[in-house]
RNA sequence: GGGGGGGUAGCGAAGUGGCUAAACGCGGCUGACUGUAACUCAGUUCCUUACGGUUCGGCGGUUCGAAUCCGUCCCCCCCCA
């Protein structure tokens, strides 16, 4: 079985600097596991790798989408695969880097996203319905979900009802599940100090800001008519900013909000990445941490 | 010096005799997550695994019972001088 790295971790430990150096030792090529990087134009907030940085790397899923054009799990793990079995063909390693927990578990588990025409007569009626209806209505359409998803969680339900309106029940297509990675993966998981990691975080937004951040957003908000309720626009370091230009925060809030969301989501993505995946840890703030993710991995790709 | 307001859990802020270890918000922590996932949602947050223990600026009273009433001391803010 062809073998693959994947690189997760919080936000702002260093995921695209060893994603690169592992792609020189290793003849390898990165994928981007980020649900955000893959936007054009939308660079400094969403820290993408700078060009000068990729030293010749192929990087994949960075910049290959407009901003205004919606990307989900389904496209992302049909490209994640095509790109995986195009490195293959190379007889190069596949890397795949990101933040992204459930984008990255789905380029590699069994999960199976089905054909879904919209249906937008189907949509428009399940606007028109309060929470409480949504919820009886599914608890009578697909009551195995039910168990699995919380009452309050109104985006889910309404996911979960619009897949039995197209065919399939979630909890069937869950149940032919097996849970399983079906690729041989190797996962690097960075982590450090949660206090140093926040640190970090604070200090990185404020280099985003002296960076430019805020002239990327002014160049977008020309680009669009409203940019505010864009699925690219509903990442951390861009979604803060609508206040501002309505005149209602200043640059000062902006950016206070732009730290806290960070903080909070790489809160989140430890859940995901320690209870969601089977994750080799290392602590950057060990010295020798990247000598020892070398030797693992030259341990992982030597073995048959 | 005179007058007024105030000191409540990490922060903000309710509470003005028992139902109060103390509403609510923020922050923190933990968790869920299968087409918006940088999303959405849940739990928890004085100490203690528990029994229980210690709290509402300090000390001392009143009371069966006090964050809440009284006395006193300390500190902060505003106005007058």
């Amino acid at each position: 079985m062809e073998k693959i790295v994947i690189i997760v971790g919080p936000t702002g430990v260093g995921k695209t600097s060893l994603s690169i150096s592992l792609a020189k030792t290793f003849n390898g090529e990165i994928i981007s596991g980020d649900s955000m990087q893959v936007y054009k134009e939308m660079n400094i907030g969403t820290a993408k790798v700078r060009n000068h940085e990729k030293e010749d790397i192929p990087h994949y899923l960075i910049d290959e989408f407009h901003f205004n054009e919606d990307y989900n799990v389904k496209v992302f793990q049909q490209k994640a695969r095509e790109y995986i079995k195009l490195i293959q063909e190379h007889h190069h390693l596949p890397i795949i880097c990101g933040g992204t927990g459930l984008y990255c578990k789905a380029a590699i588990y069994d999960y199976t996203f089905l054909e879904q025409a919209e249906d937008t007569s189907f949509m428009q009626f399940l606007q028109t319905c309060s929470h409480d209806e949504l919820w009886s209505l599914l608890t009578i359409i697909d009551p195995k979900v039910c168990e699995v998803i919380h009452p309050n969680n109104k985006q889910r339900i309404i996911r979960a009802l619009s897949m039995a309106h197209n065919g399939e029940k979630k909890s069937d297509i869950i149940e032919a599940q097996e849970h399983i990675p079906i690729f041989d993966v190797y996962v690097v998981g960075l982590t450090m100090e949660r206090e140093h990691l926040y640190e970090r975080i604070n200090q990185r937004v404020d280099q985003m800001m002296a960076d430019g951040l805020l002239d990327e957003i002014k160049q977008l908000v020309n680009k669009h008519e409203d940019v505010w309720s864009l699925q690219s626009f509903q990442g951390i370091g861009y979604k803060e900013w609508k206040p501002y230009f309505e005149g209602n925060a200043t640059i000062e809030e902006c950016v206070e909000l732009i730290k806290k969301n960070s903080r909070n989501f790489a809160k989140r993505q430890y859940t995901w990445f320690r209870n969601q995946m089977q994750v080799h840890w290392y602590d950057i703030e060990d010295d020798h941490y990247k000598e020892e993710i070398q030797n693992d991995i030259k341990k992982y790709l030597g073995e048959e």
